[in-house]
RNA sequence: GCGGGCGUGGUGGAACUGGUAGACGCGCCGGACUCAAAAUCCGGUUCUGGUGACAGAGUGUCGGUUCGAUUCCGACCGCCCGCACCA
């Protein structure tokens, strides 16, 4: 044989030959409702918003869920793995405006474009099921869901301030303000008041907390990232009546935590955009300046000044209910309107923030919470905000602070002063955007009905594609007649809304639609009701709590409306870590693409100019650093399955890869390297199982079956690179054997067997190109059950065990596996003789199959 | 500031419920094949001392539990991530 000639595998001509023949064979088609009674297993990746091209980030995370869905298929599961695209968005609006580019023509170009490089990539995707965001079937759908969620009581209209950027008229979110200033525009944010539809997510917080606790299959810090983010915090609502009415004001509501201090109180705050703050700046010139500035403060010189605690003495006072006396009210910056009552009372022995109001404007510091009874602390610069005894409290006194709050609030329902109360930091969900490319939102604003909704018979309302982006704003405004469309209920001239949904709605339900992606209602309740929930999620990091937990909020709400039958939508979730590489720059500081750095031994240099290079930081590949490497250039030079291979090999999954060409070349010899043995496995004669084997053949066949074993629960646990280990190990240990015999041709054969098997799920075309020549004939890998170790050869017949003197290593001696302790002891002594001369023996420690260690003393 | 996580060779990392630390890859060194190169194959590679068998040290630092600690406990140092005046 010319192993140099035939033995080179050519990826380019194989790859898209398999490619084929799992399409023809439907290997990886699933039914909405299937017939059949295997287990389903639902893999799903957080599916991509289609910019053009695909990065090296995908092809990281459709991997890791490729090799999940392959394995599990090989396990007799009924696979369900879906794709499609999460096409609305800001990107194709700002390409429209560039380059006047149609924004739907743009996303569908984008999308034919990633669909044929995720395709290249041989990912066993059910490319039936196939849709995009923007499919007018896809978001059509969605506004039936949004109908029935209103019908449901979980939508509502209401005002809220919203960050307006005044150039290009359009709202923006909180990561879009940069320094105060629109991120695009650079023009000064203001904040402007807008009616905006919500969808009632705080009406699940209670059940989107405990939820978490089910989820046995999810990372922990997501889970805890979420509960920080839903933010439960238990206290009391206590009602402080004003010396004097003000207004329409007798009194002020507060929430706190610490009802137990309320005898330490000093004054109370109100959040400068309170009802009240305003009351008093209505005839208070000072006010009204402090109640402006505090509203500046939101800007630029917020990052500088946060720490910095101000307030306003508005000259009012409160009684407190449960002493009687009177305090102060005054406006501080620190209080947040938006959470709790906008209101709070400062106790300053108890919490910092008061405790530093207090000393800034040198008001009492009363203090109501020691360490012990007998010891009443002194105040220093710290606030005494953890646990203890109360003090100077009257009927609290001597109560433990935990004991106190429950008195407390007790008492405070007797007064008819105060309750107790849960409260949320989760806000509900705005949904409006003053957006084109989006879901339009399905109602029209009469003004003689108020808001109606589309009527179902009308639905999908349709983006109109005649749109004109000439103008700053929302083009759906100024489209001529868009709009213009009579009320459903009285028939009158109204007008269309022109908002469109913000684009997490879109992500928020996908996962079910794929379930029965042509059904005429958006989901297929019996196919929802087999495939949900989705067993492996997979994807990054930064969606741990918007998307995630939209997504959660979502299946909820559908399965109140009807929808679906789980609460629940993703049983177990993966996230992976980034892709990063090193960065580069020429002398003049800009940044330099990989392909034109050359790195030799004296230094990095320039391709063309020959001058010196800095090589910079590891970081995440992105375009701005130009450290990025093209996946379609990678596959081109080295093929699909060494892109795969590479991924999986270097790290665990879940942590940061560093993408580096020689780690690349390292997983391509190995490609070649397979190859090459399997070529010449397959050449030689076919045997039977020998009715004995042993010596080395037998030695052989352990270790296959060995790292059958190691391979599957690698893969079950998601560690891939220890998969990847287990397997160069047996590729390794093949390419040594040596011989003929019939129990050696049968244990070298039976290994490169399983090892095509076990490789395939993560590099599919080279493990049908292998499996193809050991066993011509007999069907696709891609469809062959997942290999069984033999328990038998999984037992070792002899081990090597450490011998320690005092627990420090001082021998090994090879005994039969499983001995007992008697003739173990003896062996492991005379191993270590030399060492235990002169010695005594205390004691002898035998753990079978692991270790002796002999405790001597001189 | 609060919450969470992580520290292992030159490097990415492995090590089951405490039991021979450094699997496997990359890099590096040496060798084979070749006119030469590429490709491929073989050997070596934690550090220190020694030609060597071998000896000593070693999983961020210090201490503890144990016959035995990368693994368990405590304190400290360093790095990373999330939230950030949430009352």
């Amino acid at each position: 044989m010319s192993d140099s000639e035939t033995a080179r595998y050519d990826f380019a001509t194989a790859e898209p030959y398999w490619q084929g023949q799992w399409d023809k064979a439907g290997c990886f088609a699933a039914e909405d409702v299937p017939s059949g009674a295997r287990p389903k297993y639902y893999v799903l990746e957080m599916f991509p918003y289609p910019s053009g091209k695909i990065h090296m980030g995908h092809v990281r995370n459709y991997t890791l869920g490729d090799v999940v869905a392959r394995y599990k298929r090989a396990q007799g599961f009924d696979v369900l793995h879906p794709m499609g695209w999460d096409a609305f968005g800001l990107p194709a609006e700002n390409a429209a405006r560039e380059n006047k580019a149609d924004p739907a023509s743009w996303t569908y170009g984008n999308i034919a474009n990633m669909r044929g490089e995720l395709q290249r990539m041989g990912f066993s995707l059910d490319w039936s099921r196939e849709f995009a965001t923007c499919d007018p079937e896809y978001y059509g759908q969605q506004q039936k869901i949004f109908i029935d969620f209103w019908k449901a009581g979980l939508v509502e209209r209401r005002d809220a301030l919203v960050n307006w950027d005044p150039v290009d008229m359009t709202v923006l979110a909180n990561e879009q303000v940069i320094d105060g200033r629109g991120w695009r525009s650079g023009a000064l944010v203001e904040k402007k008041k807008l009616s905006q539809w919500f969808l009632k997510i705080t009406d699940f917080a209670q059940e989107l907390l405990d939820g978490l606790k089910t989820l046995e299959r999810w990372p922990e810090r997501v889970k805890l990232m979420q509960e920080n983010w839903i933010g439960y915090s238990q206290g009391a609502e206590v009602y402080f009546k004003l010396t004097a009415d003000i207004g329409d004001f007798a009194g002020i509501g507060v929430y706190t935590t610490r009802p137990d201090t309320l005898f330490g109180m000093s004054f109370l705050a109100i959040a400068p955009d309170h009802p009240l703050a305003r009351e008093v700046g209505r005839d208070n010139v000072a006010a009204a300046g402090f109640i402006a500035a505090c509203a500046s403060q939101g800007t630029s010189e917020a990052a500088i000044e946060t720490a910095e605690k101000r307030g306003f003495d508005t000259g009012l006072r409160v009684i407190n209910p449960f002493n009687g006396e009177t305090y102060p009210v005054w406006i501080a910056n620190f209080v947040l309107m938006d959470y709790g009552t906008g209101a709070i009372f400062g106790c300053p022995c108890g919490d910092q923030r008061d405790l530093d109001f207090a000393r800034k404007y040198d008001l009492p510091v009363p203090v109501v919470v020691a360490a012990r009874v007998d010891e009443v602390p002194v105040i220093g610069p710290k606030a005494l905000d953890g646990e203890g005894v109360i003090v100077n409290s009257g009927f609290l006194t001597g109560l433990s602070t935990a004991e106190a709050k429950a008195v407390a609030i007790a008492r405070l329902v007797e007064m008819g002063a105060g309750k107790g109360v849960t409260n949320w930091r989760l806000r509900d969900w705005g949904i409006s955007r003053q957006r084109y490319w989006g879901c339009p939102i399905p109602v029209i604003h009469c003004t003689a009905c108020g808001p109606v909704p589309v009527p179902e018979h009308d639905l999908p309302v349709i983006l109109p594609r005649d749109v004109s982006f000439e103008r700053p704003g929302n083009p759906l405004e100024h489209h001529p007649d868009w709009s213009h469309v009579d009320c459903p209920a009285c028939g009158k001239l109204a007008r269309r809304e022109t908002d469109t949904f913000d684009t997490f709605i879109d992500s928020s339900w996908y996962f079910a639609r794929f379930c029965a992606p042509q059904s005429e209602t958006p989901t297929l309740l019996a196919a929802v009701n087999h495939w949900l929930p989705v067993d492996q999620y997979v994807g990054g990091i930064e969606h741990a709590i918007l998307h995630l937990l939209y997504a959660r909020f979502f299946t909820r709400a559908l399965e109140r409306t009807g929808h679906v039958t789980v609460k629940e939508p993703f049983a177990g979730l993966f996230t992976q870590g980034m892709v990063t590489h090193e960065s580069y720059k020429d002398e003049g500081g800009s940044w330099l693409y990989p392909e034109q750095v050359i790195k030799s031994a004296n230094g990095a240099v320039h391709r063309d100019t020959g001058l010196p290079v800095t090589v910079g930081r590891i970081e995440k590949m992105s375009k701005s650093k130009r450290n990025t490497v093209d996946p379609a250039a990678i596959v081109g030079k080295y093929g699909a399955d060494t892109a795969r291979w590479f991924v999986l090999s270097d790290n665990p999954p879940e942590r940061d890869v560093e993408w580096t060409e020689s780690g690349v070349q390292g997983a391509y010899r190995f490609v070649q390297r397979l190859y090459r043995l399997a070529v010449q496995v397959a050449g030689e004669r076919r045997v039977a199982l020998p009715a004995t084997v042993s010596g080395e053949a037998r030695k052989l066949r352990q270790l296959t079956h060995r790292t059958i074993a190691a391979v599957t629960e690698a893969l079950d646990s998601f560690a891939f690179n220890v998969a990847v280990a287990r397997l160069y190990e047996l590729t390794g240990a093949l390419s040594a054997t040596q011989g003929d015999t019939d129990e050696m041709l049968f244990a070298r054969f039976e290994g490169a067997a399983m090892l095509a098997r076990l490789v395939a799920p993560m590099m599919p075309h080279l493990g049908e190109e292998v499996y193809g020549r050991l066993c011509p004939g007999q069907g696709l890998v891609a469809q062959q059950p997942w290999p069984q170790a033999n328990q038998a050869l999984l037992v070792l017949d002899e081990v090597t065990i450490a011998v320690q003197v005092n627990g420090k290593l001082r021998g090994t001696v090879t005994v039969p596996a499983g001995q007992e302790a008697g003739p173990t002891l003896a062996a492991a002594e005379l191993a270590v003789a030399a060492v235990l001369a002169g010695q005594t023996i205390v004691k002898k420690i035998h753990v079978p199959d692991r270790i002796v260690n002999f405790v001597v003393k001189p």
